[in-house]
DNA sequence: CTAGGTGCAAAAGGTTTGCGGTTAA
DNA sequence: TTAACCGCAAACCTTTTGCACCTAG
């Protein structure tokens, strides 16, 4: 459903030792809000997010959530993906890859970039133009959804 | 600066047809809030589009101008481009292309993608899923806030 | 010890909605 | 004629902020 990228080992490296020696306090919260995004790979908005941690820290409050999120995304642990108005929601994964959304129950999976070189090609823009970034996102329905969809009519 | 697509006369071919057609009236506002849109090819914000609309007919009001954009988009004349948690961009591109933001004088330019077909090949996606929508954004700096920023230094 | 983080509550910012009056077709 | 639309103001929802207290390093 969702592309596997077993980097879980790897992300929590990075979050011990970047989040440590970059100037950033290893609190309790930001663990907790970290393991939440870790835990079930579903692109959970803020506020799901907030459900979660809660579980395991009943005092965490949202703004902190809030306030994790940004740091770990400033961080680079974390990538923030916003599809139009909605809320935004959480990806703690790392390489390179777009998003795709379903329309119908508005799930969030990741999307494989094998060639990531191959996408800069495809789009045309003056050389004195300074790309720092780019990303991708697709909208449709999931298999799941193609069925009921289908089962509807 | 900005791909120049001229696509003006069609386009309001297109509005005159598509709207008055398809069940949607064509009030003075919504032809407003378009042509401000035509006018300067800049990705305004709704508000935005709101002052310039406001300029040729003083009793419009933001509201409307919010409604009239969402028709528009609906009606499929005018795209909306969301960059993060910014306020909304409109574009009156109906050819398919990307974007791209300067993240130093936040303008958005359109981005050609002469090969479109090319697109939907970079990503993968197991093809039980059904992809209605793709867009693709890009985020640097513009040629003149290049020199700007070296300047700066 | 102290710079940086937390929790709370209040505010901000963009967008949507309800409603009585208006208008395009 | 009348369903669709407008203007206004109030509501909404996500996110940010100010401030007093707390804690990791």
């Amino acid at each position: 459903m969702c592309a596997e990228l077993s980097l879980d080992d790897h992300a929590h490296t990075a979050y011990d030792t970047t989040v440590a020696s970059g100037g950033f306090r290893l609190t309790r919260q930001r663990r907790e809000v970290y393991e939440a995004l870790l835990e079930t790979r579903d692109h959970p908005s803020a506020v799901q997010v907030f459900m979660r941690a809660q579980k395991r820290m009943p005092t965490i409050s949202l703004a902190t959530v809030y306030n994790c999120l940004e740091t770990l995304t400033q961080v680079g642990l974390v990538r923030q993906v916003n599809f139009d108005r909605g809320p935004s929601r959480f990806c703690p994964n790392a390489h390179p890859h777009g998003h795709f959304m379903c329309t119908r129950c508005h799930h969030v999976h990741d999307v494989d970039v094998p060639d990531a070189a191959a996408l800069s090609r495809v789009w045309q823009l003056p050389n004195n133009y300074v790309v720092t970034q780019s990303e991708f996102s697709l909208r449709g329905l999931c298999p799941e959804c193609v069925v009921a969809a289908n089962d509807a009519e």
